[in-house]
DNA sequence: AACACGGGGAG
DNA sequence: CTCCCAGTGTT
């Protein structure tokens, strides 16, 4: 099949059966930029919600600029990928105090934001400027390499480019918004992972896979990632009358970039704390030696699974009868009333509610 | 080029 | 359980 045929078929297809989704009836790069990024290996229904909730919060880059990072994080919460609402901040800031607040609108311009690649730079430029910049997302690969019948991992970097010429010499016979848009719909509406609608295509007698009888094994995958077990034990501290817990801030270095948890001992295989360890650590918290406290040990256990690895969470609480008023960073006193206004991992979360039952 | 990075939904 | 999702940054 030519590349005329499948741009001017797919978006006569598209013109009949596209999806309403809130992030199309705008031309504002912003917004625009708001929901590619939200929509990052992120299915769209899960990421609705978080987009409305966003504009609602940050309605202009400049809102977005002036927020504190904690408060994009909170708002990120519970959508994965942290490292996103962190680039997103940064990029809000720099657009709004190095670019005079305009939003770059060319390709070239786009890609060398943070937080913004290829399949990004490609979305804004073809939707908010209508820029013949053909988008490769996940629906993408899976469809071209259908049509094609790509019989290699679609993880070669030669793949990739293949599926990329394919798309990019396309779109230029068609409107490039409409045509990247129905790219996506077609692949996720379509084109799907499981039980494509091959019966009812319209380019079932053009689709090398169909043709062949591969649809079901294409695209192939090469790698699968092995998952890494962790253990990580959470203290749960009851202080000053019990109102109180302790929370600590993550790194940038590791999962959960920048979220808040609970006071954290990692191990290396399966095994309960012992009492100086719990000695050794409410030590480094608190920086005094005559600590008064009482451990209740394994107060519950909670799993998460990761794509890469998978999360033992042990919560121990422990009661510090101590006093205490003050407390050094990167470690808070927060009232067990308000750690919500924090951003936590799921698996805290999950703990939170079940522990923290008001 | 390979790997890390979350969480949810479908089969 | 496994797979996959409107991918990007780091090494």
């Amino acid at each position: 099949m030519n590349n005329y045929t499948f741009a001017i078929e797919l978006v006569r297809w598209w013109e009949a059966n596209k999806r309403d989704l809130p992030w199309k009836n705008t031309k504002d790069p912003y917004k625009i930029w708001i929901s590619e990024i939200i929509l990052q290996q992120t299915r769209v229904e899960q990421g609705k919600p978080y987009f409305d909730a966003f504009i609602r919060k940050f309605p202009n880059i400049t809102t977005l600029a002036n927020a504190k990072e904690d408060q994009v994080l909170k708002l990120w919460e519970g959508l994965g990928y942290y490292s996103r609402a962190r680039n997103l901040h940064y990029t809000a800031k720099y657009v709004s105090d190095s670019l005079d607040g305009i939003f770059p609108s060319s390709y070239q311009d786009l890609i060398k934001l943070k937080g913004v690649g290829p399949y990004t730079a490609a979305a804004i430029a073809s939707f908010a400027y209508n820029l013949p910049h053909a988008v490769v997302d996940g629906n993408v690969i899976r469809l071209v390499s259908r049509i094609l019948g790509i019989s290699e991992p679609v993880d070669n970097p030669k793949v990739h480019k293949d599926i990329n010429n394919f798309v990019s010499n396309s779109i230029e016979y068609t409107s490039p918004s409409s045509f990247n848009q129905a790219l996506m719909d077609f692949g996720s509406m379509v084109c799907k992972p499981n039980n494509p609608e091959c019966k009812t295509c319209i380019f079932q007698s053009f689709c090398e896979a169909n043709i062949k009888n591969l649809v079901s094994q294409i695209p192939i995958k090469s790698k699968k990632a092995p998952r890494k077990e962790r253990y990580f034990h959470f203290i749960d501290l009851r202080i000053n009358n019990e109102d109180t817990t302790i929370i600590v801030q993550r790194s940038d270095t590791d999962i959960w970039k920048k979220l808040y948890e609970l006071p954290m001992l990692e191990t290396f295989d399966l095994r309960p704390l012992i009492e100086l360890e719990f000695n050794n650590k409410l030590q480094e918290i608190f920086g005094i030696n005559d600590l008064n406290f009482e451990i209740s040990f394994s107060k519950r256990k909670l799993t998460q699974i990761l794509t890469h690895q998978k999360i033992h969470g042990f919560f121990y609480e422990v009661k510090v009868n101590n006093k205490l008023e003050k407390i050094n960073p990167p470690y808070y006193l927060v009232k067990r009333k308000k750690v919500s206004n924090f951003a936590f991992p799921k698996i805290i979360n999950d703990y939170i509610r079940t522990a923290y039952n008001s």
